[in-house]
DNA sequence: CGGCTTTGACCGGCGC
DNA sequence: GCGCCGGTCAAAGCCG
């Protein structure tokens, strides 16, 4: 197993794009994850501030330290603890119709609610959410002709936890400077051995 | 001034 | 039909 080449995967999935694409090949590549799944979940866990210079590192940059063994891990969709993600899915389905919707949900373990993950994002709304104590920020991607949006949400049961929903698939590559900082924080992370 | 956030209004889906 | 809820719009304001 080539251990770069899981975090070239890793990276995928936060570089998106053209991205999720990519990530379905390379993970079938590597043949230990399922990749048939629309949804995918990735726990990543302690997050600190960057130690640089304050004109080195764009605003929000973050690396991750002291990651645990075996602390990232990547799920394949279960539906079991975000019904409302998986809800949305088979609320569609009419008359055996599955329309093929690139929605995927990262659980980070952070201070800050808003990665950096490589594309620009423009805030377009927030909800305060029926029994949860934080709101839900919308976001879409402000690359033009882009329609990808996501939500961010912490969790009210574990604080700590935030929980960013990916939908749609960039028509555009990231923006490279950004993308490869977050190469960064991808090198301190471990694949959960499913 | 441009790009972004904030925030109340609006709208559509869904359950009763 | 009505009300609730989540998602989106858009005007106003903020900031570099």
């Amino acid at each position: 197993m080539n251990r770069n080449r899981i975090f070239i995967f890793l990276g995928r999935i936060f570089s998106f794009g053209a991205a999720a694409v990519k990530f379905f090949f390379v993970a079938s590549e590597i043949g230990r994850l399922a990749t048939t799944a629309a949804h995918i979940f990735l726990h990543v866990s302690h997050f600190h501030k960057i130690h640089k210079p304050p004109s080195l590192v764009p605003r929000n940059k973050y690396v991750c330290a002291g990651l645990m063994k075996n602390e990232a891990k990547i799920y394949q969709h279960c539906g079991t603890s975000y019904g409302s993600v998986d809800k949305m899915k088979s609320g569609k389905k009419e008359g055996g119709k599955e329309t093929k919707k690139h929605k995927y949900a990262f659980q980070t373990r952070s201070q800050v609610d808003i990665l950096d993950d490589g594309y620009r994002w423009r805030k377009y709304g927030q909800k305060t959410v029926k029994n949860s104590k934080f709101p839900r920020s919308y976001y879409r991607c402000t690359h033009q002709g882009c329609i990808v949006k996501k939500q961010v949400q912490r969790l009210s049961k574990d604080e700590e936890i935030v929980v960013t929903t990916y939908e749609g698939i960039h028509s555009h590559p990231t923006d490279e400077t950004s993308a490869e900082n977050f190469d960064q924080i991808l090198r301190h992370l471990q694949t959960y051995n499913a």
